[in-house]
RNA sequence: GUGGACGUAGCUCAGUUGGUUAGAGCUCCGGAUUGUGAUUCCGGAGGUCGUGGGUUCGAGUCCCAUCGUCCACCCCA
């Protein structure tokens, strides 16, 4: 029998009624970004494979068993991006961007992860990515994470726990790691059996499993942090001190570990109790080696990926006010003569403002079911012309938000009264 | 991938221990003396009860499968 025809699981449509937040995050978003010098950057949905092994790490998750891969006509391995930073570095580095010089970029987009959606979990959902290459110094650390900060605060959303960690240098990083596996090695036995198959592949990632007794344990091994070399440790200190600085609060969480094997030093993520079970709105960190190790020069970056769904999730809990897109004025017309009229009228005065958002009556229908359209789709002011107004080269302006009596206005002053009122 | 809940009109939901033409509210459309909406009144449209099998004289109501949604795990934004 055939299958009714839906949208394929966990990618979702988000239809006109629902697309005002998303509008306004991604105005928000550029405006925040821009006033922070960052430039924006525009990149295929798809990569090759190969990218997101290097990239992301072959036995991670994500990689793992998460891709959307597929062959194509030419044989060749193709991913649809389950992140944004890959494809970043990668055109950064066939374009020279990353060259012995500092970049600041954005992006944003869809990324596909085959997962089991669930609430702020999808197979298709959208990032908003900051990427600052070429420099060293915590200062950019702390600057990614200022812009982070921004756009909560231009948003109007609240509520966030900023979490830190620093994962030092791959070398330290090395050291920790033995005396990690060393220590979880005596205790495998009570080990959950996750953790002890991460035990030989992703040791790091025992430390945020959920498993009490894992968790025990967990309590008891050695720090990252005591494990930092020197200049990790200053380099931690001072994005703390830089956060301080900017009155920007957090928590250090040395559990924190990312899922994705290319950062180094710090780590953070903006996490919620709003959402349930997928608290992560914001996550990023540092990744001084991963353009080098896909093959450009050597080149420092910092950066965050932001959950668009969640975010937006979190600014509907919150009732954060969205600005409406809904049309300033509805036109109605009817009779004979003025049908025509009304419809050079209409493209006239958008014409004339453009800023205008003005609905053209269309179908027919009486004046009474018109003004319910007016009504129903949220305008401001109807625009009525019949014959009787048509005759006289006028028009009725009629508030339908209780501003004001009707009044009839002659054409030539038309756009000179709507942006009057409308304040255009 | 694991465990659990759920799936009836566009939306939110009712549907008795399986029994004749499946209901409500909201939305939508039309009307209430000829050209004025959001209140009120009247009328109308709209569902092969997610899909496919099965049990039964008979299933929205029971069973199986499948698709999907939600919750938790896993993972992550």
């Amino acid at each position: 029998m055939a299958q009714k025809l839906q949208a394929v699981r966990g990618m979702n449509d988000v239809l006109p009624a629902g697309a005002a937040p998303w509008q306004h995050l991604h105005a928000v978003a550029a405006e925040v970004f821009a006033a922070y010098g960052y430039g924006e950057l525009r990149l295929p949905v798809v990569e090759r494979t190969e990218l997101f092994k290097r990239a992301v790490g072959e036995v991670t998750d994500v990689v793992e068993k998460e891709m959307y891969s597929f062959v194509d006509r030419g044989g060749e391995s193709l991913s649809l991006r389950p992140e944004l930073t890959a494809g970043v570095v990668r055109a950064g580095i066939e374009h020279g961007l990353l060259y012995n010089q500092q970049q600041r970029v954005w992006c944003t987009g869809p990324v596909f992860r085959y997962e089991r959606p669930q609430a702020g979990r999808y197979r298709q959902f959208h990032q908003l990515d900051v990427e600052a290459f070429g420099i060293a110094t915590p200062d950019v650390d702390v600057e990614v994470i200022a812009i982070a900060a921004a756009l909560w605060r231009r948003l109007g959303v609240s509520g966030f726990t900023l979490q830190l960690n620093s994962l030092g240098t791959p070398e330290s990083r090395l050291g920790y790691r033995a005396a990690l596996v060393e220590y979880l090695g005596r205790h495998e036995a009570s080990l959950d059996e996750d953790s002890r198959r991460r035990l030989g592949t992703n040791p790091l990632r025992v430390l945020d499993s959920k498993v009490p007794a894992t968790r025990e344990i967990v309590a008891g091994a050695p720090q990252l942090l005591d494990h930092l070399d020197a200049a990790s440790r200053t380099h931690f200190e001072a994005v703390q001190r830089g956060l301080a600085d900017l009155g920007i609060a957090y928590t250090i969480n040395q559990r924190l570990v990312r899922g994705l094997d290319y950062y180094t030093h710090t780590v953070f993520e903006w996490t919620t109790t709003q959402l349930g079970a997928q608290d992560a709105v914001c996550a990023g960190g540092r990744y001084d080696g991963l353009v080098e190790q896909l093959g450009g020069p050597a080149t420092p970056g910092v950066g965050f990926g932001v959950g668009i769904e969640r975010l937006i999730a979190l600014m509907a809990l919150q009732e954060v006010p969205v600005p409406g897109k809904a049309p300033h004025v509805y036109f109605c017309r009817f009779g004979s003569h003025s049908e025509a009229a009304a419809a050079r009228l209409a493209e006239e005065l958008r014409r004339q403002l453009p800023g205008l958002r003005l609905v053209l009556n269309a179908g027919g229908g009486g004046i009474k079911p018109q003004l319910k359209r007016a009504d129903g789709c949220g305008a401001r002011y109807a625009l009525i012309m019949g014959d009787d107004e048509a005759a006289q080269s006028a028009v009725q302006v009629k508030s339908l938000r209780g501003e004001g009596e009707p009044f009839t206005c002659p054409w030539h002053e038309l756009p000179a009264r709507l942006a009057g009122l409308l304040g255009l």
